[in-house]
DNA sequence: TATTAAATATGATATAAATCATATTTATAG
DNA sequence: CTATAAATATGATTTATATCATATTTAATA
């Protein structure tokens, strides 16, 4: 489980610190934690944490990008969320004090940073910034986990995947030509995250695809009519 | 929306401090805190806050049974939690000062304590402990909310129906005979935490009646056979 | 580069569950 | 206590979507 430690510039110098939960600390308080936390490369595909393992830290994500799974009923993969640079991964179990419910498996190579539990924990209580950048941080996954509970409960499977779209985009953004979603997943990944089979996802993509919604490029997808693709999804306003 | 106040013995007294967030507190600041808090009485079907409403401060249970819901798509209804007394509710707008995103109304006659924003961001400030108590709350009911994706994603409506059956029952508990479930909701009420139609629902718990697992006594659910309603659940050990 | 495995694609079929329809029972209100 | 509405119950029908099957393409690995 060792992993190759890249590079330690500190917390202070670290180009996603101000989309990052830690903007709110001060220059002295960054540097300090720097020496509480160790830096690691993941291939992708790797895995950051496993279900029902016991924390030892908060990762903090430097570069790449990362899905949040849990093993379902008959070993079924469920995508809970996806997470991009900037963001910390694997606080709930942390601050519950229980061994994760999720893994954390990078979907591209990926730095990723472990911050101490124990200073995480110090820094959480005398910083009641940090305290209160950590809580709306869980409220907005909260508030997601619930439209998502909407969305399964009540979209159909054509709906749910318009959605999933432009949650994606709306995740991680387009590539410089302005129209293809930054990221690259299976279509079993997408199936997964909408709830549903492969084969429903790929016909459903097939067919966004020849209403010209949006184009396919192997894994790499364009969003070529945000407008239709919004109203297939069915959003309210 | 003035609401008639019943009582206001003082939070120091309150019978269901113990199981609330508010337990951590000093006797002297529950005392503190009364003064900043009403009670309202509401009648079985009342709003407690509304959707797209901006939150005035913290409700808290103090007796009584409450369902957090958002309206859906075609405006059905879905139910996204339950909330029984000791419990807060509407913390997550109050806290990431958005408007609610979902509704609570009461499921019997309740009475509920509205504690201030400001001397509950006050309290939370200067209380770690309070602050840590909420932080476990949000957790747990993220927690739970991904347990009610994967089931929505995975399960069946069937298997979905024992497992609502036994969260109701986690949630509620039984009453004096110890195998009804002490909560009254209507078919369509747990249809849409189910997330079925209400016609799937009366038939599903028609046919759990019929094998003997529950028993039905108008609204009132009897769970007889737990072990096979467990099974029933495809719950993971 | 060859070989194997994985991912994508698409058709055919089965089925779970929604929808529609209509009684019947139980609440609610006048 | 009666009238009216709401909730429960069940049958018939439709439909969305999973599953099974198989081909093709793409990626991984030796």
């Amino acid at each position: 489980m060792k992993k190759p430690i890249l590079f330690d510039t500190g917390c202070n110098h670290c180009n996603v610190r101000i989309q990052s939960v830690f903007n709110v600390l001060e220059d002295q308080q960054l540097t300090d934690m720097s020496m509480y936390k160790s830096c690691s490369v993941y291939k992708k595909g790797q895995y950051v944490f496993s279900e029902n393992a016991l924390p030892t830290g908060l990762f903090c994500i430097n570069t790449g990008k990362i899905k949040i799974t849990t093993t379902g009923f008959d070993g079924k993969e469920q995508i809970l969320r996806l997470a991009n640079s900037g963001e910390i991964v694997g606080y709930l179990a942390l601050i519950s004090n229980e061994r994760y419910s999720s893994s954390a498996v990078t979907i591209e190579d990926a730095s990723i940073c472990l911050i101490d539990k124990n200073y995480f924990f110090n820094t959480l209580a005398t910083s009641p910034k940090l305290m209160f950048e950590v809580v709306k941080k869980m409220s907005r996954d909260l508030r997601e986990a619930e439209d998502h509970i909407v969305s399964l409960s009540q979209k159909n499977v054509r709906e749910r995947m318009a959605e999933a779209l432009l949650f994606l985009k709306a995740t991680y953004g387009f590539e410089a030509d302005n129209q293809t979603i930054n990221v690259t997943l299976t279509r079993e990944e997408i199936a997964d995250y909408v709830g549903t089979s492969t084969e429903s996802c790929i016909r459903l993509l097939s067919e966004f695809n020849q209403c010209k919604m949006i184009a396919l490029n192997g894994k790499k997808i364009s969003i070529i009519n945000i407008a239709e693709l919004i109203q297939t999804a069915n959003i309210e306003d």
